[in-house]
DNA sequence: TGGGCATGCTACCCGGCGGTAGGCTTTCAA
DNA sequence: TTGAAAGCCTACCGCCGGGTAGCATGCCCA
C-alpha cells in the first residue's frame, strides 16, 4: 500500500515531465513548472529522483527496453522469417506511437543524459540494432530477403520507423495497428520479402 | 574586400559553433566556449549575431534550404519519374551526410529556435513534404509506382533518410555517393518501382 | 490526549551564463 | 603627426534555476 502510493506519485511526476519536456524541451523547463503542474512546489520532486537529469534517465531509459524488447518478441515468434520480421517492425511502431513523447525526448535531449544512463542505454541500442540485422541475415540466408547489406537495411528499417516520433498524430486517420501494418509491409517491400496478406 | 573578411569571421564562429552544439548541445555550450576554441572572446561574437539564438537560427536554416533544393532540383530533372525520384533521394542523402551536424541540431534543439525562425523553416519542410508526396503521386499515376498511401510512404522515406544523421560515420566504409545510391534504391523498393541500373 | 514520525512546504543560496558598457589599440587619411 | 573611427577586449551586471536546510502540518499509535 504504502509503496503503491509511493508508485504512484512517481509515475505521476513522469507523465507531468514527459507533457512539459516534450513541449518546451528539456531546458526549457523548469522543476517548478513541473512542480506547479502537479500542484505540489519542487522539493517534492526531490523526494522522488535525485536530480533533474536522473527524472530525465527515467523517461528514458524504459521507453528503450520496451523497444528492444518489441523486437525481440517479434523476432523470437514462430513462423517464416518474413512474418517474424513483420510483427517485430508493427511491435517496434505501436512502441514508438505509443511512447512518442518519450522517444522525441530520448532523442532530442541524449546530451543531458549522465555517462552511466547513456552507456546503459547505448548497450539496449546495441542489441536492437543486433537484432534486425540478424533477422535480415537470417531471411538472406532463407532466401526471403534479397539485401545487398543487411546493416545499412536494418539502419534504415530502424530510422523509417524511429522518424514517425516526428510527424505522427495521435488523433490522425490511422490506428496504431494500421500504422504497424503499414510500416511492416514497407519494410517487407524495403528487404525484397513476399508480401504478407494484411 | 571588407565584406569577404566579414563573412569569413562569420563562416568561422558558425564552424565552431556547429562543433560544439553538436558535441555538447546547444544549452551545454556557452558563447564563451565557442570564443576560446576561436581565439577570441565573447562580444567579438555579438558583433556578427544578435544573440545566441540567432547564431542557432543561422546554422540551421540554411541546411534545411539546401535539402529542399535537393529534392526540388532532382525532380525537375528530365526522365522517368522512377529516375528523378532516385536522384532527389540520393541527393536529398548526400545532403543530410554532408550537413550531418547541422541536421543533428536543428532536429535536437528546434525547441531553441524563436518562433520566426522556426516558422520560416517550417513553411520550408513543408514545401519539401509537398515535393516527395507529388513525385510519389505523380509515379503511381504513371504506373510507374505501386503505393497505397503517398503520404505515409513519403514520411517513411524522408525518415529513412534524415534518420542518416544519427548513424553515419564520415570515416566509414562507404562514400556518399555510395550512400545516396543505396539511399536511392532502398527507396524505389519501398514504392514498388522497377530498379534503375547502377 | 500527546508524542513522534512522515510528508511536503517556505525560504533561501549560489553559481553559471547571456548580454552589455565603455575603454584601449591599431589603422588609415589628411 | 594627429585625429578619428573601427575593432576587439576587460570587466561587469542581473537573472534564472537547480538544489538544500529547516520548519509546519497532520496522521498514527499508545
Amino acid at each position: 500500500m504504502r509503496d503503491e502510493i509511493l508508485a504512484y506519485k512517481r509515475e505521476r511526476i513522469l507523465e507531468e515531465a514527459v507533457k512539459l519536456f516534450y513541449a518546451r524541451g528539456f531546458n526549457g523547463t523548469t522543476l517548478d513548472d513541473i512542480a506547479a503542474e502537479l500542484g505540489v512546489t519542487k522539493p517534492f520532486i526531490y523526494t522522488h529522483f535525485r536530480s533533474k537529469v536522473d527524472l530525465l534517465a527515467a523517461l528514458c531509459k524504459p521507453t528503450i527496453e520496451m523497444s528492444l524488447a518489441a523486437v525481440l518478441q517479434g523476432s523470437a515468434m514462430p513462423g517464416t522469417v518474413t512474418e517474424r520480421l513483420y510483427h517485430a517492425i508493427a511491435g517496434f511502431t505501436k512502441v514508438v506511437l505509443q511512447r512518442q513523447a518519450n522517444i522525441a525526448i530520448y532523442f532530442r535531449e541524449e546530451k543531458n543524459l549522465s555517462k552511466t544512463a547513456l552507456a546503459d542505454i547505448n548497450e539496449l541500442r546495441k542489441q536492437f540494432d543486433h537484432t534486425l540485422s540478424d533477422l535480415l541475415r537470417e531471411g538472406v540466408e532463407a532466401k526471403e530477403f534479397d539485401v545487398p547489406d543487411e546493416r545499412l537495411a536494418a539502419l534504415a528499417i530502424g530510422g523509417m520507423i524511429s522518424w514517425a516520433y516526428t510527424w505522427h498524430r495521435p488523433a490522425g486517420r490511422l490506428t496504431l495497428d494500421d500504422m504497424g501494418k503499414e510500416m511492416g509491409h514497407l519494410a517487407l517491400r524495403m528487404v525484397g520479402a513476399r508480401a504478407i496478406p494484411s
